[in-house]
DNA sequence: TTAGGTACTATCAAAAATGTAAGTAATGAG
DNA sequence: CTCATTACTTACATTTTTGATAGTACCTAA
């Protein structure tokens, strides 16, 4: 999440499995641990990093912060601080991060089948 | 790839992820470095392992090899030994692995949308 | 003056994923 | 008998991701 190498060899296979191939690029962004969880709770709406975490009972408050900042830099989420005390912060789906809506229906459908198929 | 640990933070987040979330189940099936390309190729068509090593020109044996079988226990990908000499082995998806169409075709078209976004 | 709430950050450690390099089995061709 | 081919395996190293723990700034209310 921080700290990548650029010269690593596992760094120039993603960036060019990224350039060639869309679902690779797309991977790459949402593929953290829990990046998808904490966009789908974003698409039922703007929630402050204290909810976020309430709805996500196992997450660390690190990881938590290290996954909305790579959000925010990937432009999917919007960042919004409100100088109160104690402070405000609230997270929100932009356009491109609602777009994420298809993709995570199609996850969601696949997982289920594919959940069922193994729980045989 | 192999070797997890059961008794790890990790794995227990990620279990509880993937029975929570089958959008999480499925990221975690999915999400592994070569795994979509792997996937897309044989979308087109069953491949040999020399075939799909060709196609993937920086993906080690090892990986390649740990994918497929992460794969095949999944039960995403057939594979067929053939009895002969040299040794023949042909990759395959399964019908839960054509069903991943769908998925990768919305990572596709959102990873487009995002990479134009991101270009400007 | 002190305690309390919010949203963090900084270190360090552990685990997981990926990469490197070399070796293996089987057998048919020459 | 030796070599080539294919699809691997093994042992190890590196990189990346994730987790544990403690601490910070800010103001407000008591």
């Amino acid at each position: 999440m921080s700290a990548i190498k650029p010269t690593s060899t596992n760094f120039s296979n993603k960036t060019a499995l990224s350039d060639e191939c869309p679902e690779a690029y797309a991977s790459n962004i949402i593929g953290g641990q829990w990046t998808l969880v904490i966009c789908s709770w974003l698409l039922l709406g703007k929630l402050r990093f204290n909810e976020l975490k309430k709805r996500l009972p196992n997450i660390t408050e690190r990881m938590l912060t290290l996954h909305l900042r790579k959000l925010e830099e990937n432009k999917i989420v919007k960042r919004t601080v409100y100088a109160e005390v104690p402070p405000r912060v609230e997270y929100e789906l932009t356009p491109i991060g609602y777009a994420l809506q298809p993709v995570i229906t199609e996850l969601e459908r696949w997982g289920d089948s594919h959940k069922k198929l193994t729980e045989e």
